[in-house]
DNA sequence: ATTATAACGAACTGACTGTTGTATATTATA
DNA sequence: TATAATATACAACAGTCAGTTCGTTATAAT
């Protein structure tokens, strides 16, 4: 993909653009910051951050990307065990290992997709081991049962993450696996 | 709160803004469209448009507070009712009601936390019921609950209204109940 | 030490912002 | 219908930022 080795000054450069664009949404988002921005933060000459990105969006995007990336390997054994109990812990477990960079992507500043999208990776194994469950396999109504489970997981997590990530991963992952499997119904008066 | 009736003009120049920013709002964000587009538009002078909004966000706004405004009186009623179930299905219709405006502000250049905003309308409602069905009651996980389907719902009826909201509104409401109360539960095999 | 190239600095065009001042048109109403 | 109020249009302003170009300086790789 990339060349062997990037020149050392390059590198300098790209992780003070990166580390200045995350500084700068903690503040603000992505859509308000602005080249020029990045650049006065990053003591660093506007035309340098155009010959490696073409906008504050296309490093943002390049971060994320990193960080996906990163995750998805650190679960890639859980992918195999055909486990989604233990998938979810996986991902709760690297955002911790990202803790700083996570609060930012997962902040009222940060991208609000990009959580989902991680989320997403369990989709097709989350449909296979619900199907294996059931004889009458709608997948319409399991697809937007899977919708309304992510999306509510997600929120979790930001929140889990947002308030400082107190709780333990394993906890977290728990949590969410009981309200995707029974609802509100897993919370009621003791049995 | 409003002086008794607006200038004639004045209220068809609001309008044509309008219906501008939400033409225009089909194509692009919020935040990539600017004054001077609304009012190329619109063909209305650049300083009109300031003499009623301090930006298109603002306008925005106005808009998002009047269709809020609008659905809550409208199940105002349901609220009363002390039903959860009335309340939801309520909320679908008056989506439907208000359908391509809602098309336009669910959609993924619409604001996203809009939705939410409608859906928190049945918070307080949805912890005191939850907490009447319980001894146990740990607020704090009900919340944490609350903020799991309460985005799972909002999902669901993003969803449905994006894809054309071809099933009818009680439908959706009734699927948006089982997947909270008993989760995957509700949907596996025949019982 | 030499060569390649990354980063800098300055300058330019074009677009948009928010504001001001003035002229023109439309409305409310007496 | 004449008059006063005011909404809109038009024009111009300084300020910010976007991308791009070009020549210079500094630094890394070999």
């Amino acid at each position: 993909m990339k060349p062997i080795k990037e020149d050392r000054r390059v590198r300098m450069t790209k992780l003070i653009l990166r580390d200045s664009l995350l500084e700068l949404m903690k503040k603000k988002s992505i859509n308000k910051i602005t080249p020029t921005e990045i650049c006065r933060q990053a003591d660093i000459n506007r035309n340098t951050f155009y010959s490696h990105y073409s906008s504050p969006y296309d490093l943002l995007m390049q971060i994320e990307n990193a960080l996906y990336e990163e995750i998805r390997q650190s679960i890639e054994q859980s992918l195999k065990a055909e486990n989604i109990s233990a998938l979810l812990q996986e991902i709760c477990q690297s955002i911790v290992k990202n803790g700083e960079l996570c609060r930012i992507m997962f902040s009222d500043h940060g991208d609000k997709d990009f959580l989902k999208r991680i989320i997403y990776i369990a989709h097709d194994k989350s449909i296979a081991e619900w199907k294996s469950f059931t004889r009458h396999s709608d997948t319409e109504q399991l697809e937007l049962l899977y919708t309304f489970t992510a999306n509510g997981s997600v929120a979790i997590i930001q929140d889990w993450v947002q308030t400082g990530m107190k709780t333990p991963p394993g906890e977290i992952a728990r949590f969410i696996e009981k309200a995707s499997n029974h609802g509100l119904e897993a919370f009621l008066s003791p049995r």
